[in-house]
DNA sequence: CAGTGAGCGAGCTTCCGCTTGACTT
């Protein structure tokens, strides 16, 4: 008798292995092994969204392998991850396997012990199919939404952009946050604090006392105010309370628990904690990594009550069992825990033994008694301000519980008060008043946005670490270091019975390690916001969740609620086709001109970003300048962009005549005297040398090149026009030059070109027989602003009715009362009605 | 937006979740 058993993960299949007898082999799926096909949608949209599935390139070899021996093996048992990926997992294996989905038994366990293998084994149930299906309108949907919102991207904004369920919402809680920063109207208030002395009846000094005054003042002068009536007031112990308090462990780590740890305490990236925890769970030293289950097996917290029994005393124990608050979560592990609470540092490389420390902490600490504090509260009374009064705070412990092995979030400072009585005097060693500025929402670390997407049920234990790359890796977000400006505050200070002002200055909004949205952040959540604000919606995820639940409960069709989602979400895939690129391209304001007041922008174009200033109000023509070579839009300043638009700038005249030879002997060149400009264009700054005799500008700035400089570049742009001249007709403007597929004929004035065929001899032809070819070819192509708006209009006309009828036949179909048909007629006069009103506010 | 030099067309980019690879520089 032989047996299969496949998990997913190999680790886990290595320990499973040891608990099954000899006619047991375990084997791991590594995961998924079956995807939407790689290429393309892959989802046939108007047949019930039937995906067509293949197996992933990496899991061919371990798929043929699984084959074999499940042909070899009389049961397979599929121990897949009781959660909805593991069952679609352990489906796709059915498949990939050719198993009978009725029959192939399905097994989960809770934690890895024999009794609980055992027990599975003994009870074995089918693939639910439900269940599945849940998981699989989840893919699907993804990948309708991924698939069909990023190519509106590359088309409107930038090609290589993307768009998802779950980062366009990451990106989207970065750009707000942003936002709120910016607004963010900073007022302060002044705040008193400092230290006083205890005096015994004679008037000596027998302790210190740290005091607040916890109300602010609104001004100095108030501030001021209070500090000159303490400094001639009778200070006195007025009330003395002593309260017992007590502080609970954390619930042992989750993966985002996990990581928000790591980067604070110890300055991981979200990344980098996973890498080191992959090799602490590869090593066996803990459970697994990637999870959202706070629960721990009965068997660990038995492990761990013996743990802190033995080493702290049984005081210090106390069992508890944690619940997660998630309503997502999908609780398939354990929470990350030492395997071995016995083990309380590991060897191998520093990072390793630092976060196993951290988990083996929050672990054990999580079944350790609460710590019993004593919280003294005093509170000093000023004769001359009844109403008034300052404050002292201690706080001590008194049985430190789990704070014994988890005290990174003791607070500091407020150890044991010195005694005292009430009535007691005291006298002030020093007493300031500090101007404190409100401070502006915190921006978003890694961590912090794991935590935020973790709160709205975005995104899984597996996907946050890589959500985080790709927002950075697509160019949306920046991972930095900021430096703080300067700022001036007021102290108030009194000192020996007087009080005197100053002025001083701190560091304000310094930030460290935080996620910053860039420009293309902001025009694409703009964008995605005005046309597809369901799916931006922080709701969004938490809502089709809902669904999927139903789906899983059997109480839905997965096609039924796919459907119905794409009825709605594809014609605003449609419509936003139509918009146009200057509108999705709105980008970052830059502040007004500071001479003629008009509003200046940074936005993206066809080519580029570019600047523009003015709004095109008041039938004033907007002025335009595209961004320098490696000039980055998100970091370009108002100087900067002032900076464009002092081009064309002239740099000089040519020094000499200089003249270059093409290879029939004819010359040209440009004349001793000829200026040259220096002229910002679409692909860069450029020399401009005579008429239509352009030289790009490498590795100059065109705002300080010198005439030597240009000089240089003409004379070898020159030269390399000379060096592309096959034959020249004196007399006229007809040229053959040599271009990159080959020779072709060309008019210098008209700019035409003809075509010369590959057996040709270029300079064979005659002045007659060119002339007749360039009269025969079409005309140059416009470009600009004429061509521009007439080439997407042109394009969405041929288009349309090919690409997009075939999605929408289907929707009529299903639906026969929907708006679809009829939107779809309309469609190219509404771009024209939409052109029209565009132009009509133009010329506003 | 504008021009900087042929013009056209085809092909590419992309989602979220599971899990660790290792033929060779």
């Amino acid at each position: 008798m032989t047996n299969l058993v496949i998990v997913e993960s190999p680790a886990k299949a290595k320990t499973i292995e040891k608990y099954l007898g000899k006619d047991f082999t375990v084997r791991s799926s590594y995961g998924h092994i079956r995807d939407i096909q790689k290429k393309g949608m892959g989802i046939d949209l108007e047949n019930g969204f039937l995906p067509n599935y293949e197996i992933s390139s990496d899991k061919k070899k371990n798929v043929t392998e699984l084959k074999k021996l499940a042909k070899a093996s009389d049961t397979i048992w599929l121990a897949t991850d009781e959660d909805r990926e593991g069952e679609a997992i352990a489906w796709h294996l059915a498949e990939a396997l050719n198993l009978d989905i009725k029959t192939t038994k399905r097994i989960v366990f809770h934690e890895i012990t024999k009794p609980a293998i055992q027990a599975a084994i003994a009870n074995p149930r089918t693939v639910d199919l439900d269940l599945v299906d849940a998981q699989q309108a989840r893919r699907i949907l993804d990948r309708i939404v991924g698939f069909e919102l990023s190519p509106i991207l590359w088309k409107k904004i930038r090609t290589g952009l993307s768009a998802g369920r779950v980062q366009s919402v990451a990106v989207r809680l970065i750009v707000e946050r942003e936002k709120e920063v910016e607004a963010f109207e900073s007022n302060f208030v002044f705040r008193v604090q400092g230290q006083l002395k205890l005096l015994d009846k004679s008037g000596n000094p027998v302790g210190d006392l740290d005091v607040k005054r916890t109300a602010t003042f609104a001004t100095e002068e108030e501030a001021t105010a209070f500090l000159e009536a303490v400094a001639k007031a009778n200070l006195s112990v007025v009330s003395l309370e002593e309260k017992p308090a007590k502080r609970t462990p954390k619930a042992p780590f989750t993966t985002s628990t996990l990581q928000q740890e790591a980067s604070s305490k110890l300055g991981f990236s979200v990344k980098q904690t996973m890498m080191v925890a992959q090799r602490l769970y590869e090593s066996g030293k803990i459970t697994y990594m990637r999870t959202d289950s706070v629960n721990l097996s009965e068997l660990a917290i038995a492990q761990a009550k013996e743990t802190i029994t033995s080493e702290y005393g049984a005081k210090y124990s106390e069992s508890r069992r944690y619940k997660t608050k998630n309503a997502d979560a999908q609780e398939a592990h354990e929470a990350i825990r030492p395997t071995d609470f016995g083990v309380e540092n590991v060897t191998g490389e520093r990072n390793e033994q630092r976060l196993y420390q951290l988990i083996w902490r929050r672990a054990i600490a999580s079944q350790m008694a609460d710590a019993q504090l004593k919280r003294t509260t005093v509170d000093v009374g000023i004769d001359l301000l009844p109403d008034d009064k300052l404050t002292a705070k201690g706080e001590v412990v008194i049985f430190d519980g789990f704070l014994k092995v988890y005290d990174f979030d003791a607070k500091d400072g407020s150890g044991l008060l010195p005694p005292m009585t009430i009535g007691q005097a005291l006298s002030v060693t020093e007493l300031g008043a500090k101007q404190s500025y409100s401070r502006p929402p915190a921006r978003y670390n890694e961590a912090s946005l794991v935590r935020t997407l973790e709160e709205m049920g975005i995104g899984r234990p597996s996907t946050y670490a890589p959500t985080i790359d790709t927002v950075q890796q697509r160019g949306y977000v920046i991972k930095e270091d900021r430096e703080g400006k300067p700022r001036d505050y007021r102290q108030i200070t009194l000192v020996d019975g007087k009080v005197s002002a100053e002025t001083l200055s701190e560091m304000a909004g310094t930030e460290k390690n935080k996620l910053f949205p860039t420009d293309i952040a902001g025009i694409v959540t703009n964008f995605l916001t005005k046309h597809f604000g369901d799916i931006l919606d922080y709701q969004f995820t938490a809502k089709v969740e809902g669904k999927f639940d139903v789906i899983a409960e059997g109480k839905m069709q997965w096609q039924d609620m796919l459907s119905e989602f794409y009825t709605q979400f594809h014609p605003r895939v449609v419509a936003a086709e139509d918009v146009s690129r200057e509108e999705a391209g709105q980008a970052r304001s830059l502040g007004n001109h500071p001479e003629s007041g008009k509003p200046m922008f940074v936005k993206i174009g066809r080519y580029g970003p570019y600047v523009q200033v003015g709004d095109g109000e008041n039938e004033e023509k907007p002025t335009f300048a595209s961004l320098m070579p490696g000039q980055k839009m998100d970091l370009l300043t108002l100087e900067q962009a002032l900076d464009l638009f002092k081009l064309p700038r002239e740099v000089g005249e040519m020094p000499e005549t200089f003249k270059a030879k093409a290879v029939d002997g004819s010359e040209f060149g440009v004349e001793k005297g000829q200026m040259i400009i220096a002229k910002q264009g679409p692909f860069g700054p450029y020399l401009e040398y005579g008429v239509k005799m352009y030289a790009p500008i490498k590795g100059f700035d065109p705002l300080s090149i010198t005439l030597e400089e240009s000089v240089a570049l003409v004379e070898n742009k020159i030269q390399a026009d000379a060096d592309k001249i096959v034959k020249t007709f004196p007399g006229t403007d007809v040229k053959i030059l040599k271009g990159r597929w080959g020779p072709y004929i060309t008019d210098v004035t008209t700019k035409k070109n003809a075509k010369i065929a590959k057996d040709e001899d270029a300079l064979e032809l005659s002045l007659e027989e060119c002339e007749k070819r360039l009269e025969e070819a079409p005309e140059p192509k416009k470009r600009g602003r004429a061509a521009a708006k007439k080439a997407p209009a042109k394009k969405a006309a041929a288009k349309k009715p090919a690409a997009k009828k075939t999605p929408a036949k289907k929707a009529a179909a299903k639906k026969p009362a929907t708006k679809k048909p009829a939107a779809k007629k309309t469609t190219t006069r509404k771009v024209a009605a939409k052109k029209a009103a565009v132009k009509k506010i133009d010329a506003k």
